[in-house]
DNA sequence: GGAACAATTAATGTATACATTAATTCAGCC
DNA sequence: GGCTGAATTAATGTATACATTAATTGTTCC
């Protein structure tokens, strides 16, 4: 078979990445409402395959259903951040801890050091955008080493809503030089075992 | 209005408690199938409904939809319950931090000392039952009083995979007497604010 | 002119119908 | 007798139709 042969995701799966995506842009702007039937005919599906990443997206809290009147872009205040962002600490330093356990290969480690390279390369740049993908990266890396498959996924969650308010973020975390250096730190942490 | 009058949750609700607490009682046994239309049959409604709420189970890591198979009841093994506990460690330790930064009141405090003094009263009984009961009133009534709501809503829904295996869980936590001395130390620090 | 109430509208929540496709069964061939 | 492959079956994924009901508009009465 070949490679390039993505096998056809469902509608619902469809929706789902849309809507998300249409979400990060502001396409679909914090408080908006949408009509079921709206959002639909926009992705050229039944209400159906909607409805259902749409209840997906409200349990994950990036929207809220309101029986008549739409499903609602939730917008993210700063006291959402600074919730969404306790949280990450407490799993990402539970995923460290983990991953310090676990005596991995550096070839297991390579992904994360890379990241931190982008990032380093990135800062060098004053490419913030691109600083913030490889930060993504690293921060997914690390709970995928933790190997609590159920922290990943909380955290990938989060890291949902946390890409909708980068221009906040890059304020309320710690400045990317230290943090960068901050990311050594865990990575070899990692390395020595705690 | 008369304060019985319980506005009719919809049949999407009604199914996601029912599968729940199927789930619970063992009703629907760990690592069975069972196809959208019988349990749409049994619960007396449409797929629609009830292949919603397994969507919502399915997120929530109860159950796997595998097209053609059904609706799987996954199992937990030990392995899950580990990511589990460690997780709640984690966001718990996160809520009495923040609790006890709160300055709350003895008002705010009283459900969570009922709920220590029903867990040594289960003790003295030796009511395992009841104490897994007033158990789960403290750790929620723990991460209320956190105040982070997406912490206490992932709490939420660890804590019902936790209940599904409460004879496993009763095992791998510290013995219930240490552990209620834990509560208490956690309640005591909360009040003087940690 | 304003308020209460009835009629209408419009959007969801739910049921049902249909299309798609993986799995199974059965037939034919080697 | 076993294996390949086509026909059938059956379950999901999706579309559509319908029922319910909150909101809105319009009407009537004071």
């Amino acid at each position: 078979m070949n490679p390039s042969d993505t096998k056809p995701l469902s509608n619902t799966q469809r929706a789902l990445q849309e809507l998300r995506r249409m979400i990060f842009t502001g396409e679909l702007s914090a408080g908006s409402d949408h009509l079921e039937t709206e959002l639909a005919d926009q992705l050229g599906m039944s209400r159906t395959p909607v409805r259902e990443a749409a209840l997906i997206l409200d349990r994950q809290g990036l929207v809220a259903l309101r029986p008549r009147k739409g499903v609602r872009i939730l917008p993210v205040s700063p006291e959402d951040m600074s919730e969404i962002y306790d949280i990450l600490t407490e799993l990402e330093s539970l995923a460290a801890r983990d991953a310090a356990h676990r005596d991995l290969t550096e070839t297991d480690l390579a992904p994360m050091g890379d990241a931190i390279d982008r990032m380093e390369d990135a800062l060098a740049h004053h490419a913030l955008e691109d600083w913030a993908l490889a930060d993504d990266q690293f921060h997914a890396e690390l709970v995928r080493l933790g190997g609590n498959r159920r922290a990943r996924m909380i955290v990938g969650m989060m890291s949902d809503q946390v890409r909708r308010a980068r221009a906040v973020t890059l304020y309320m975390r710690p400045l990317p030089t230290r943090s960068n250096r901050d990311h050594s730190d865990v990575l070899d942490a990692i390395r020595v075992g705690d």
